[in-house]
DNA sequence: TCAAAAGTGTTTTACCTACACCCATGA
DNA sequence: TCATGGGTGTAGGTAAAACACTTTTGA
C-alpha cells in the first residue's frame, strides 16, 4: 500500500427503527431532538458514527445513548443516501431495525443530552419526523411485515409468556389484516416452536387462556434450514 | 435551520455485484484496478460516490464508467462498514447487485482509466479480491440465491428466448443443487409467466427444444401481490 | 345468566415430491 | 442406428383455506 495516498474522512449516521408491542398496538421508539438541526422535532433514534467503531457497534451504542436501552440486537435493512437528506451536507445513513419486548419497563432514560426524551409511539399515530425519517420508518415497517411472513419473529415483541390470541393480534397488527383463529393456531402449533405452559392468564373477566412460551432451541433448529426452491 | 452548523463532508463508495449467465456458468463482473490502493488487483466494480449524486445514480454511473455497461437497474443489498475495510480511512461502501443478460455482447469497455480491464469471471473460479470484496460477493450471492427461491427473477440472466432446460440449469447453478426436470417444468409453467413460442432451438445435434419467452405483464401481476401469511 | 373470549375439526383444494420411459433429431 | 437431450403423468402426502359452534369464566 502507498503511504502517499490521501486520508479519507467520513461522516455518516445510523438510524434505528425499534418496534415494540404494547396495549394491542405496534409502536416504535421516537426521540425528541435537543440539537440542531431539527431541534425539538421528533425523530428516529440516530446519530453520527464515530471514526473508529463498526457500524453494528455504533448502532448499539447510539441506541443506548439516546434511549437507555442496552444490548439490543439489530439488523441493518437499508442505506438512505439522497443528496439533500441532511441539511449539513452529504450524510448517508444506515438504517437498522429491531423488535423488542417491552416487558412493562417502558420508561426510557436517554443517557446523552442530544435528546430531550424518548417515547414509544403507535405506528398509527406518528408525528411529523425530522430528516427523511418517515421514509426510513416506512421501509422498516415493510421489512418486518415481509419478514414475519416467512419467519415467526413475532415472539421477540411479546412478553415471555403469552396467549395465542395475543400472538395472533400481533400478526394482525403487523400484517394489517384479520386472520382465521383456527388456522392460525393450527399453523403456529404445527411449527413446534411453542411450549405450552401449565399456567393460565390472570385477571381477565372471561375464560382464561393458556399461556405459551417460545421455544428457542426448536426455533433455531427449524430456521437454520435454508428456504428452498423445489426438490 | 441554523447557518452556523458545520458542513459535513463525506467519502463513501459503491460496489457492484453483477451477475451474468453464460456457457452454463454463473459469472460476475470483475475489474482489474489501475489505481492505488490495490493497484493491479481484481475487484468488484466500485468507486467513490460524488457529493452531489444519489447513491442509486452513483451505482449506475460507476458501473458504466468501469465496465461500459449502461442503464443497468441495480438493487442495494447491504452496507459494509468495518473500520479497517479501506486502507485510506473510514470508507463505508454500499453494495448493489444486478442480474443481466449477456446477449452475446460480452466485450466490456471501461470508460474510465481507473481500471485496466473488466471481465466476466465464473463465481466458482474467483481470484483473490481487493478490500473486503470477497465478503461482499458472498453476501450478494446469498442474496440472489435467497431471492430466487421466492421470486422467479432468473429470466433477467437468460437470453430473450430460452429453453426450459436452460432455465433449469440456471436455477441449479444458483441454488447449487439438482432439480427434478418434470417438477421444475410443471412449476414454471404453472406460474403462467412463460410464453411458449413457435420457434425451436437451432444448431443442436439432438432433438431441438421449444423456446420460451418471459411474460413481463403476467409476472408483474403475479408478484405485485404481497407475500402473505395465512388467510 | 350473560357477556366475552377460549377453544376446537372437517372438508376441499392446491402444491410439493418421488419416480422412469419413450421421442425426435442430427451426426 | 445411435447418442443426446426433449418431453411427459401419476399417485401420495402435506399444508392452506374456508367455515361455526360449544365451553369456560368472572362480573
Amino acid at each position: 500500500m502507498e503511504t502517499l495516498l490521501p486520508k479519507f474522512d467520513s461522516v455518516f449516521s445510523i438510524d434505528c427503527v425499534i418496534f415494540g408491542f404494547d396495549d394491542g398496538e405496534l409502536k416504535i421508539l421516537l426521540i425528541e431532538r435537543n440539537e440542531e438541526p431539527f431541534k425539538d422535532w421528533w425523530a428516529l433514534p440516530g446519530y453520527i458514527v464515530e471514526q473508529d467503531e463498526s457500524i453494528d457497534h455504533a448502532a448499539e451504542r447510539i441506541l443506548y445513548e439516546l434511549t437507555g436501552l442496552r444490548d439490543i440486537y439489530m439488523d441493518q435493512f437499508y442505506t438512505f443516501g439522497d443528496v439533500n437528506r441532511h441539511p449539513q451536507g452529504r450524510v448517508i445513513t444506515v438504517a437498522y431495525y429491531a423488535m423488542i419486548r417491552l416487558n412493562g419497563n417502558k420508561e426510557l432514560k436517554p443517557v446523552s443530552n442530544y435528546v430531550s426524551k424518548a417515547v414509544w409511539t403507535s405506528v398509527n399515530d406518528l408525528p411529523q419526523l425530522a430528516f427523511d425519517h418517515e421514509k426510513i420508518f416506512t421501509r422498516g415497517f415493510e421489512k418486518i411485515r415481509n419478514k414475519i411472513s416467512y419467519q415467526p419473529i413475532a415472539f421477540e415483541l411479546l412478553p415471555e409468556k403469552f396467549t395465542l390470541t395475543q400472538l395472533q393480534q400481533l400478526y394482525e397488527v403487523i400484517l394489517n389484516k384479520k386472520l382465521d383463529k383456527r388456522n392460525f393456531r393450527k399453523k403456529m402449533l404445527n411449527y413446534g416452536i411453542l411450549k405450552e405452559l401449565d399456567e393460565k392468564q390472570k385477571g381477565v373477566s372471561y375464560r382464561a387462556a393458556k399461556l405459551y412460551k417460545f421455544d428457542k432451541r426448536k426455533y433455531s433448529k427449524l430456521f437454520q434450514k435454508e428456504l428452498t426452491f423445489g426438490k
